[in-house]
DNA sequence: GTTATGCAAATACGA
DNA sequence: CTCGTATTTGCATAA
């Protein structure tokens, strides 16, 4: 509904790279240039990443270059990271009384009796591609996106 | 199999 | 031209 057109926008953005395909897409093709691809930031780095971030919310370019040095790792992305780190900490303070707390009390229950536990367990696989980009270059690593906890995979590239 | 939802990177725009 | 923010876009997962 919202953010919904993995396949329509692929084949735009694809779909004259192969072939000149000149009998449909034009307007859009002629006008945005090819995006970058999604680059997966490590889960070390990321921690890394933060770190920085509570030191320095707002680091220079200095600042910024040499930790993308040290991580290996381009100065647009580290940039780039700060921004959303700074996004993501707007979106979840400023509501305070929404979206910070909303759960106190509730010390009941106790829930059910099941004695084992171990819901949580999922056996995944992120070692690999949970399912191929769509058979294409594979740049980076795309990946397990974010479970909403822990749990990445890991890896992202080593080249340079 | 689809659609819907969330998060996060990359881009576009403005200062 | 660089930096910061807003917005879009991409992908992974849930329903």
């Amino acid at each position: 509904m919202c953010k919904l057109k993995p396949l329509l926008q692929k084949w735009l953005e694809e779909a004259d790279s192969t072939t000149g395909s000149p009998t449909s897409i034009d307007k859009i093709a002629a006008q945005g240039r090819k995006r970058k691809k999604r680059t997966s930031i490590e889960v070390s780095v990321k921690g890394a990443l933060e770190q920085h971030f509570h030191k320095q919310p707002k680091p220079s370019a200095q600042e910024i270059t040499s930790l993308a040095d040290s991580l290996q790792l381009e100065k647009e992305v580290v940039r780039v990271w700060f921004c959303n780190r700074r996004q993501k900490e707007k979106r979840m303070t400023p509501p305070n009384t929404l979206g910070g707390e909303m759960l106190d009390g509730m010390g009941h229950g106790h829930y059910g009796h099941d004695v084992h536990g171990s819901p949580p367990l999922h056996a995944h696989s992120p070692a690999l591609s949970p399912h191929a980009q769509h058979g294409q270059h594979a740049p980076h690593a795309p990946h397990s996106q974010h479970p909403q906890h822990g749990l990445q995979s890991a890896h992202t590239l080593a080249a340079h």
